[in-house]
DNA sequence: ATTATCTATAGATCTATAGATAATGC
DNA sequence: ATTATCTATAGATCTATAGATAATGC
């Protein structure tokens, strides 16, 4: 006990504990936040635990946010609209009025892939959202998801007219086409899978070809469903 | 306000507070602990309501669970060796000496689709899990889902070494294959989403086909990544 | 003068335990 | 006699608030 530890000493040196505005400390707040609850969702994290990591008091953050649940609508509306989107969905209608269907596949995939990888903590913190049945789970869904599925839902049954693409439900077919991204990205970013660390280029490549196998018609493959259904 | 209510009544008819054995008892908190954890998760869970969907007061609990960790712990243990999937992988490989493509994915599909279906509350918590990083996620995986994967990667080698399926990676193949149905079944078993409200078998067999185009060797194919990487 | 901040604490809730009580099985 | 159960409560923790203090901008 040589150096009795004072109860009550500042932990850090004075000078980095900046007095900032009202709006940078709110940024801060949120952007806490944001890492804590994706790691622990919402009930697993502590008011005490975000205002810890801003390096200011309690007080503060409810100062900022009436309760925890402002604090965390506050997030998913952040995001909500923050597409980044715009540009893709650009790409996305480009590859489609080309019918450069390898490319559009492509890009779809690159999209998901890419925004696994960039936001892994927003797309984490969405799914404790969904689990707990958030409501704005379900809003950035309908802002974020359902233009996008429901463009490649368009182009899928147009592209079925050309005689392009495979009979069948155009829903299955979508889901069917972004579900190896959506599962990779979300085992590998979100779950943190051992098996899953290939390079996301690799598996993007091998996603692509695999896909366009998938939409092929039935008639331009040496054999297969025909053929079974008549012997069967 | 003719019959005002007493404070202190025991809420339900004694009958029905049954003294169960121990084993009994314990059986009941675990089934009750699921329940509720699927729906909040652990940390959103209070062991007050565990005990009260029991019918029994706290301290039952903790006599049956030294700690709340424990009785998380106990149910997950209890699914993990929990296979009936004995019977399944029995399937698949007679599927797979018979060269049964089609079947062998079906089997496969189908057994996600119901797994999810009928043990939604189980595969909610198991995704609780994987957030929160517990181990017991990943002790499950190796138990229920790394098996199943090896053997459908160790078959696409074979049919690849065949020229039945497409060159590539087998080990992104397989995720191709199972991603599918996982994310319809994830969609709608475990987030409710509004827009996967889909019949399983519809969707099964869309799938099937679906990804049997897309295990077709690319020559197997009218045109395609041949063509157009002379193109590029 | 304004406003970001801290300290201290209220009030609620949550996990876990101790000791008393009542139902069961022998 | 054994053991499942309840009641009551300790001790910790958590959200949220009130009032005092100190840094900033004018």
């Amino acid at each position: 006990m040589s150096s009795p530890a004072p109860t009550s000493v500042p932990a850090l040196e004075p000078s980095s504990r900046k007095r900032l505005s009202s709006e940078d400390r709110k940024q801060q707040l949120i952007e806490q936040a944001i890492h804590l609850f994706s790691q622990r969702g919402f009930s697993g994290t502590r008011t005490k635990d975000i205002a810890a990591a801003c390096d200011v008091s309690e007080g503060i953050l409810f100062r900022h946010f009436a309760t925890k649940e402002d604090l965390y609508r506050a997030i998913l509306e952040s995001h909500a609209d923050e597409a980044g989107s715009h540009e893709f969905m650009q790409e996305l209608k480009r590859c489609a009025s080309a019918k450069d269907d390898r490319n559009l596949v492509r890009e779809m995939l690159r999209h998901i892939l890419s925004s696994f990888r960039d936001n892994r903590e927003f797309h984490r913190l969405m799914m404790y959202a969904w689990l707990e049945g958030h409501a704005l789970a379900d809003l950035a869904h309908q802002q974020l998801g359902l233009p996008v599925l429901d463009f490649i839902s368009g182009y899928i049954v147009s592209r079925q007219k050309d005689g392009a693409f495979r009979a069948g439900d155009p829903d299955a077919l979508t889901v069917a086409l972004f579900a190896p991204a959506l599962q990779f990205a979300m085992s590998k970013y979100i779950f943190g899978m051992a098996a899953f660390q290939q390079e996301d280029d690799a598996v993007l490549e091998q996603f692509t070809e695999f896909l366009l196998g998938g939409l092929q018609p039935a008639s331009a493959q040496k054999k297969g469903a025909v053929l079974k259904k008549l012997g069967s």
